[in-house]
DNA sequence: TTAGTTATTGCAAAAACTTGCAATAAGGAG
DNA sequence: CTCCTTATTGCAAGTTTTTGCAATAACTAA
């Protein structure tokens, strides 16, 4: 709960409020150190707060990301997976073995350049997702 | 159909089979001119072969994404979206209207490259889908 | 501290997606 | 053309995700 107060103020600040569901929420995934499933995200935050439900976590998920608290990125079968919002990264996952590894944003940095001169969009921030084949998968 | 005996070949070679409810659904992504959910897919394929079933509509997709006469794309809500595989592409997708422009896979070239450099991984080569701000929507 | 406003939740039901398995039918062999 | 193998489908039931609305409770202001 170290960090609650200060997740706390950012959403006042913008009218919203603090919640016990909110705040279940945001803890697990501040202590998961990895992106989760809503489902698993369900299941834990249940331990902290046995009466939420299953769509407050996916409304919560959907406001805290509107809000830049959490990070929505794409599991490789089509689903979102979340985390808490930090480091920019990207990630790439490997089409054979599901192994997974982080990308460093900076990489990306002239690409987002290029598109917003090249599409005329602005403030371009995605989190994505490659697929590809790694190192020890590589057969060729 | 003119297409159809060209699709049909493509997959015997691989071993599998060519079948009316394949068909019907590369026949509506080839006149979609556009990437479809799922649900759509399944309502439009219905309107050629009527008994064709939803489980099936999701099983041919995936499988026909697996062959590579599909290409699945993310829609800014984290769901698949499927088009008939062609040029290569990614979108832009405006997070304010929902708005979305095509970017030509040319100007991606040169981070795939980077990527694979950098992470020693192999043969990326996912169809990514930014968020950003349309011209249009921009305020500041 | 209390009362009022309204953002947020839970409930219930719907929609979207997935899975296992038996029945069917595509395509090759004879 | 007919039979056989097995890839593929449909059915039925499950899981996951979404939605609408009434009840609740966080925060503000007095």
């Amino acid at each position: 709960m170290s960090c609650g107060s200060e997740y706390a103020s950012q959403l006042r600040s913008r009218g919203f409020r603090m919640t016990p569901q909110r705040m279940a929420i945001l803890h697990v995934l501040h202590h998961a150190g990895t992106h989760l499933s809503p489902g698993e995200i369900y299941r834990r935050a249940r331990r902290e707060l046995p009466g939420i439900t299953e769509p407050t976590v996916y409304r919560t998920l959907e406001f805290l990301v509107e809000n830049s608290l959490v990070q929505p990125s794409h599991s490789g079968n089509g689903h979102f997976t979340y985390q808490i919002a930090g480091r920019d990264h990207h990630h790439i996952i490997c089409r054979a073995c599901g192994n997974e590894i982080e990308v460093d944003h900076s990489l990306l940095e002239n690409l987002y350049q290029i598109l917003e001169k090249a599409s005329g969009f602005r403030n371009i921030n995605s989190h994505l997702t490659f697929l590809g084949v790694c190192p020890s998968c590589g057969t060729s």
